[in-house]
RNA sequence: GCCGACAUGGCUCAAUGGUAAAGCAUCCCCUUGGUAAGGGGAAGAUCGUGAGUUCGAUUCUCACUGUCGGCUCCA
């Protein structure tokens, strides 16, 4: 009754009944309580229920109403229930048992359609439902109904709903409730928040024991999790919600990552610049971010009468580089990049992890270029777009293409024919690439349409990646030029593009992408030497030496451990090459390799084995 | 910010209206062992913060802070 389905799957109409089947073991459960929406999803279902219910809409009795308790109302009270109530976690099994009884019961579900008059009557108690009842009759239409026909009237449930369901309860097959959130209102937070219980249900058993298993799965890849085991990074409440700090090993991936991007950056002719992280409020007042995001601003630093703000973006510093000397049409493009540390001041709420912070570096650029330009720039971003994404190892992307709606005042920065322009210059680098995409009108920034880059991670979820944005506002704000070849001044195309939108947010993404066992080339450490016996040590400490001094982040564990509590923890923190040493290598001047993977490679020379790590380190491959 | 839950040594966690158990990690001792944890011992928590109830609170209540699951948002 609410998602739009246009060839709903046995799967989603199952869950469709069984999230039917929820709602009516939760009207009985609490009476009064008002069932508003929910649909079959990817993984589950979900429904919103308004548990204040009645009390809410109806303040005083009125004679002959509906009561859903079925009492009469007494004195000074109308419902007999607390219209503060909520359910917890620890209720979720209560009304399980209750949906397996509907369940149980295989109650029919039958189809039958009202017309809006009754609708609105059947239903007049219940103004999230009143609600779906006037979209069909905007349409013209007459209201879907689905009941399910227990065997006396307090065991009937009857919805607003389009359907399809299966025929009777019996056929829901083993389903589990979830969770336990709160959820606005046709997603609106300036609507009521209702209560939302998440669930699940699957043909067959093993089917719902194997998708829970893959949670518990996914659940050991989360970055929190292994960014706290592999001590990766950590977030300290004394330092700062949604600020994290970047542990030793940590580090040494960000650097590879930003050594990285550093360098095929500058193959394609990029400069670098470093700006300050504060700036005075009339830099921002200048580019427009006060004016827009002031409310997702640090409040300003005030010093000498001066406002000094943390920079949300890198973007104003970037034009004043561009602003600080004469630019010829010769010069251009000018490509300008910056590992750009802003500060965004996020809601509380919806700080998560690395993946939604206060405080981010973005591997940042701004493409200065004439408009016969536009296309080979815009084409070589997704060049460089594509390498990134394949030397990471990420297969699984799409791009959206975010365009303006011109309806929507919002989008004024510009006039339709240079939104048009722009838009069109995307789609069709989007295009000639052949690359897929999917539109996303409406979506584009203020400032001008972009391409964001999603990703999928281990959970599911999406995540911007990448983002290829172009720029209307801050050119004009700036007041950029360059001379063209008639001597006049022209202003040029700013495209705003950030590979790594977020180191944050990226490593977070690569984390979980490969549960910790990161390419090798990333590793903090990249090969460890294993001495069998306190003999070894002396051996030991010299492969380390030598690794070290050919690039290889290698490290030797001379603790007093047997050889397989060493290879446990080795193991445990995911080190790719694991080389033990006992006599027999010693003699050999060889190292006996031990991937990470299980496999024993056996005993090769050092010398052979360094060259071996070498290559695979300068090739990126993963074992 | 909103809804809900949670908060015990570095980590994972137990128990309890009368100051807290265990494993891992740490330190010490023994063991010198060939591919995922050798054995023993020691030290380590006043139970997130503040207030209230109580003779007495880590345990009950409230507030705050933080974290988690969602919602909203993400220039």
């Amino acid at each position: 009754m609410s998602k739009k389905q246009d060839q709903p799957n046995p799967m989603e109409t199952m869950r469709h009944s069984a999230e039917h089947v929820l709602t009516m073991a939760m009207l009985k459960l609490y009476p009064g309580l008002l069932a508003a929406m929910g649909p079959a999803t990817e993984e589950g279902f979900y429904f919103d229920f308004d548990l204040e219910g009645e009390t809410r809409f109806r303040k005083t009795p009125s004679s002959g109403s509906y009561h859903a308790s079925g009492k009469v109302p007494s004195s000074g009270s109308y419902f007999d229930f607390d219209s503060k109530r909520k359910i917890q976690e620890k209720d979720l099994p209560k009304i399980e048992k209750k949906m397996q009884d509907i369940i149980n019961a295989d109650f029919p579900i039958t189809h039958t359609e009202m017309s809006v008059e009754e609708a609105r009557k059947a239903f007049s108690n219940n103004p999230y439902k009143l609600e779906w009842i006037e979209e069909a009759n905007k349409r013209g239409e007459k209201v879907s109904i689905y009941t399910i026909q227990g065997d006396s009237p307090p065991n009937t449930f009857v919805d607003v709903c389009k359907g399809p369901h299966v025929e009777r309860t019996g056929k829901i097959g083993p389903f589990k409730l979830l969770s336990i959130a709160g959820a606005y209102w046709h997603g609106d937070e300036k609507n009521k928040m209702l209560t939302r219980i998440y669930g699940t249900a699957y043909p067959t058993q093993e089917e719902l024991d194997k998708y829970l298993w893959q949670q518990e799965e996914a659940e050991k890849r989360n970055h929190r999790k292994l960014g706290q085991e592999l001590e990766l990074f950590a977030i300290f409440p004394e330092i700062g919600q949604g600020l994290p700090v970047w542990l030793p090993n940590g580090f040494i991936i960000r650097r590879e990552l930003e050594d990285y991007m550093l360098k095929v950056e500058r193959q394609h002719g990029y400069q670098h610049t470093i700006t300050p992280v504060i700036s005075k409020a009339e830099l921002f007042e200048t580019s427009g971010h006060l004016g827009f995001y002031n409310d997702s601003m640090y409040p300003p630093i005030e010093v000498d009468n001066e406002k000094l703000y943390l920079k949300p973006m890198s973007c104003p510093g970037a034009m004043m580089v561009y602003k600080s000397k004469t630019r010829s049409y010769r010069d251009l493009p000018f490509k300008l990049g910056e590992f750009g540390l802003v500060y965004r001041y996020e809601k509380s709420g919806e700080l998560h992890g690395l993946q939604r912070v206060r405080g981010f570096t973005q591997n940042d650029a701004h493409i200065f270029c004439r408009p016969d330009q536009l296309d080979e720039q815009l084409t070589e971003v997704i060049k460089i777009l594509k390498q990134f994404y394949k030397d990471l190892g990420f297969t699984q992307y799409w791009m959206r293409l975010s365009l303006s709606d011109p309806k929507d005042a919002k989008y004024k920065i510009a006039e339709r024919d240079e939104w048009e322009k722009a838009e069109n210059a995307l789609k069709k680098v989007l295009d000639d690439n052949k690359l897929e995409y999917k539109i996303a009108p409406g979506e584009a920034a203020f400032y001008g349409p972009k391409i964001d880059i999603q990703a999928v991670n281990v959970f599911g979820k999406e995540d911007t990646i990448s983002t290829i944005q172009f720029d209307f506002n801050l050119p004009k704000r700036f007041g950029l030029s360059y001379t063209n070849e008639e001597g006049k001044e022209e202003k040029p195309y700013v495209i705003h593009r950030a590979l790594i939108g977020s180191f944050e947010r990226f490593f977070a993404f690569l984390i979980e992408h490969y549960g910790g066992a990161f390419p090798i080339w990333l590793s903090p450490v990249q090969a460890i030497v294993l001495p069998i016996t306190e003999r070894n040590t002396a051996y030991a400490n010299s492969v380390q030496v030598l690794l070290e001094n050919e690039g290889i982040r290698a490290e030797a564990d001379n603790r007093a451990e047997t050889l397989q509590a060493k290879i446990r923890d080795a193991q445990v923190r995911k080190i790719p090459y694991m080389l033990v040493v006992g006599d027999r290598e010693e003699s050999s001047n060889s190292v006996a390799v031990r991937l990470r993977n299980g496999k024993n490679e056996g005993a090769i020379k050092l010398k052979e084995f360094e060259s071996q790590i070498k290559k695979v380190i300068q090739e990126r491959t993963n074992l």
